[in-house]
DNA sequence: TTGACATATAGGATCTGTCCTATACAGTCA
DNA sequence: TGACTGTATAGGACAGATCCTATATGTCAA
């Protein structure tokens, strides 16, 4: 379970309710780490029991409290502890992967349209990662970036690159595809 | 759930048992879909029920008996519903990213041993794959492979330009990192 | 004024998948 | 002889995530 961490983390640069960071999760990490709202509260319940955060409610009238987790020294421990231990490597189960290996069973037309759709997404997941960094880059100029910053800024260069990578392959696939003839 | 469609799309070239089957997935769609052997037999028993596959027992002395799996016409109506159906795009979780988004605050060091444990498997994993590629190259020229076996084929190549776009992000990352000096 | 959106939390059901274990025997290698 | 691998299936426990729903109210735009 990385959502744990995923948590901390973010409670480690400042304390935060879950609405709060709900919001800051779909704004940064989306991309590659999606959140259900659901699972994020509970984690928190979790983290909460487990003493590696703690609550302060903030009374409000108009709404249900804003409960206010705090990082705790063993929350930190644990999320530094974390971060240092080896990453297993371990496939992600790719959905279009599968559907583009069995699709030629119903034909080139459908096997291309697949590959155009998803190459029109992946232009689409670059242009929306680009224009942020864009803004970003724009905000803050790159050399007064620290270093944390400048990792948070990579991730999204790694999407852009693989979605790069992923309209080139496919660029070259349909070439493929194209020159040959097959009986249909 | 597409493990379902994918035991489907493997019983629609030849019906199979539950051990067959994961032999054949573990050779050919593990490196983006990986398969639980529990979770396959689950699979096969829930297909069965919903009336997509039928199973016929073949008896053995030695071994239990081998149930050998086979697609149904509803089936094969399934598989090509899905297989034409319109693909939502989702993010997919990427452990090393959301690592990487919070690895500044345990130093320069660490991130940099981070970025380069994972160019390594990058690159041991653009080798394994090239090596399989290489391998079904030379058995079947190119020239006489099928729409089926080229989108195959495919898959393992999306799986290699990824890697190596992984590799060009990181050794450009590290570069970036190499040329600043950071207040540790 | 009606509806959408933002704030704010949380329970219930359900789905997928993972891990571990158990069973059973044949062949192979040391 | 004993350990390991291959063939073959399947149950139990559990983790992690998703989907849906419920609650409550303020603000802002159409």
């Amino acid at each position: 379970m990385s959502l744990k961490h995923a948590i901390l983390g973010f409670l480690a640069v400042s304390p935060m309710s879950g609405y709060d960071l709900r919001k800051r999760m779909s704004e940064s990490v989306a991309h590659f780490w999606p959140a259900d709202q659901a699972q994020i509260y509970r984690t928190l319940s979790q983290l909460t029991e487990e003493k590696l955060i703690e609550v302060e409610v903030i009374e409000q009238d108009s709404r249900p409290n804003r409960r206010l987790h705090r990082i705790l020294q063993t929350g930190e421990t644990e999320l530094d502890r974390w971060l240092a231990e080896p990453l297993a490597y371990q496939p992600d189960r790719e959905p279009f992967l599968l559907r583009l290996f069995f699709v030629g069973r119903i034909g080139l037309d459908q096997s291309m349209r697949l590959l155009k759709e998803r190459a029109a997404e992946a232009a689409e997941l670059a242009e929306v990662l680009g224009a942020i960094r864009g803004q970003i880059e724009a905000e803050v100029p790159m050399e007064h970036l620290g270093l944390e910053q400048t990792l948070r800024l990579a991730t999204l260069a790694n999407g852009i690159k693989h979605a790069e990578a992923e309209i080139e392959w496919i660029d070259d696939l349909r070439q493929q595809l194209k020159e040959r003839k097959w009986p249909t």
